[in-house]
DNA sequence: CAGGAAATTTAGTTTAGTCTAAAAGTTTCA
DNA sequence: TGAAACTTTTAGACTAAACTAAATTTCCTG
């Protein structure tokens, strides 16, 4: 069993791995707001478990094992942001510093059934995708809605950070994850797209299409 | 803020304290799984904040402070338990270690959130009564045991008028006023209740159910 | 390519929470 | 009432995970 503390690093090793295959101490370090001789000290632990590789001074890489763990973390991390949004009722802004201390609970059989309970959804409210048990990541079908042709569908799965009033825009309009949309006509003139969500005709300014993710299937 | 350890502290204080008025430092330790050396340092730390009295070799007892954040995290504990059997389909056995690990997440919005998505619920699934955001736990009163629901609990407080023989009855099963009871089955057919009375299990016929008083919860 | 700047590691310290072993206080009962 | 038994506290040590300060390595630039 991994402390709370090893499975911060991990997770932080995968976010930053994202950028360059082998990450500095002092950008873990600053992600994780801490000294960093800390981090070559955990750094030393989790290669010592054979989570990471670590040179001295060479940067680190997540080991297979390491990656597995993390992205387990992220899965719980995700499916408990799902879960505060779309059953609890949360905006946005606030669900990330309580998914950090969720996503560390420690129980198989918890995290598969919430996953059961929120419908095995494939992506959080931010969009990001959740990955399976294997810590497998369906390979992402996402575009933004104006990136869509007339006549293409689309289930909406997020908004891109920063937006928090558009969500409380659909919130309003009674558009939630998961819902269909269907892109019936585009206006040249100024980008506004007529698109239908559960059967009713609604109107997107330009603005709102660049910012709203879609799952599509072609 | 305090740690989880104080917290589980506070918790196991606030259980033991239903016993005897003073807890002792070794009960302590035998609750927590620890050493009484382990409690008595635990003890000066909480005693510092004012949460518990503590006199040396005099035992402890909570204080008003203490006794709040108690019944808070024990609010959390069942309805995080709620949750778990009513939402994600846990059976009771299963919960309480889980509820353990969440009961110390830390996020007001959170608790008051999930108290409202379960529908604001008053017992947990072991019939235990959950306190509310203020930390009271619903004044006892007294009602007919036929009136119970499955796992409520209750404490025997008499029978009805004009039914002597049914307290001849509890005599001869060697039950008193006091003894807890809980329900463990319902029989829809008849009426009978199959209930656990000191760890005994008995069958109570419908007529028995209508005369016996309880003092409960809600 | 030398030397200073930046990055990283090492060494030693701190804090919270636990432990063991021993000392001190309290209770019990012959 | 006093000695044994039990309870509790004290003293000192350990571990995980952080820190600071100093030493070391690498990088970059004139």
């Amino acid at each position: 069993m991994n402390s709370q503390s090893e499975e911060d690093y991990l997770k932080a090793l995968y976010h930053l791995q994202m950028e360059s295959i082998r990450v500095n101490t002092n950008s873990i370090a600053d992600y994780l707001k801490m000294k960093p001789s800390s981090v070559t000290d955990m750094l030393k632990k989790l290669a010592e478990k054979n989570y990471v590789n670590y040179q001295k001074y060479k940067g680190t890489s997540l080991s297979k094992k390491g990656k597995l763990v993390a992205l387990q973390i992220i899965r719980k991390h995700r499916l408990w942001e799902t879960f505060l949004v779309e059953k609890l009722g949360f905006g946005w802004g606030q669900v990330h510093l309580i998914a950090e201390q969720l996503e560390h609970i420690k129980s198989e059989e918890l995290i598969e059934k919430l996953d059961a309970f929120l419908g095995n959804p494939k992506y959080d409210p931010h969009g990001d995708p959740i990955p399976n048990e294997k810590g497998r990541i369906e390979k992402m079908n996402q575009k933004l809605l104006i990136e869509l042709k007339q006549n293409q569908k689309g289930i909406i799965t997020g908004v891109k950070r920063g937006t928090a009033s558009l969500l409380s825009y659909l919130d309003k309009e009674n558009i939630k994850l998961g819902d269909g949309v269907k892109v019936l006509e585009i206006i040249e003139f100024d980008g506004t797209f007529i698109v239908e969500i559960n059967k009713r005709k609604l109107t997107f300014s330009e603005k709102i299409c660049q910012n709203l993710l879609l799952e599509t299937y072609d």
